[in-house]
DNA sequence: TAAAAGATCCGCT
DNA sequence: GCGGATCTTTTAA
């Protein structure tokens, strides 16, 4: 499987978001190859008060400042971690916040990582079971998406006309915008 | 220094 | 459908 090009990231968000949609997250873990393709994701943008990066560069977003196709993950209610594809030139605080995956290699791994539960969707089926299904932390937080621990690769798209849009999921500000996109009736879509 | 909110998930009703 | 878990980051006093 090919790697994607730095080039690919550096386009408007919104447009990767959307390519970003049947792309392959390849995650190195133990000796062990898991990956997963991409079938729901939302965009943030530093121009929009649901981004992370909206008041500027902190401590903890500033991964999302670093070039297009630089991972940006977090812990969200102190128990969740969330993984995002930063986009865009360095200095812009945009990224694209992967929401699920459909299992492709490894998925007995995935299967384990999350307590050994039967339903197949709710392995990965939402931003933080995704995350605990690939073992992604804070400690791959800044990693360039073409390494040895992480990285992304070309994969089958959605087909015509199978990409749905809505606006994002669980946030408060900014909820009106239509920044989520996802492949249209593929049974890990999360809820 | 303190307080509150948060890009979620799970179990229970 | 609802509330609790759990803790980091941000913001206010």
């Amino acid at each position: 499987m090919e790697t994607l090009p730095p080039e690919f990231y550096l386009r408007p968000t919104l447009q990767v978001a959307r390519d970003l949609l049947g792309k392959v997250v390849v995650r190195r873990w133990n000796g062990r190859r898991l990956s997963g393709r991409i079938v729901e994701v939302e965009a943030y943008h530093q121009r929009e008060a649901a981004a992370h990066s909206y008041g500027g560069p902190t401590a903890r977003n500033r991964a999302m400042f670093a070039r297009g196709g630089t991972l940006y993950v977090y812990l969200i209610y102190g128990i969740h971690h969330c993984m995002n594809v930063v986009t865009e030139a360095e200095g812009v605080g945009a990224a694209v916040l992967i929401r699920a995956l459909e299992p492709l290699e490894g998925a007995d791994l995935m299967r384990a990582h999350r307590g050994d539960i039967d339903r197949r969707v709710a392995w990965t089926n939402g931003p933080g079971k995704l995350c605990q299904a690939l073992r992604i932390d804070r400690a791959l937080d800044g990693l360039l998406l073409a390494g040895p621990e992480v990285a992304l690769a070309e994969g089958p798209g959605p087909g015509r006309g199978r990409i749905g849009r809505s606006p994002r999921i669980g946030i408060s500000k900014a909820a009106e915008l239509e920044w989520r996109f996802f492949e249209k009736d593929n049974p890990y879509v999360s809820r």
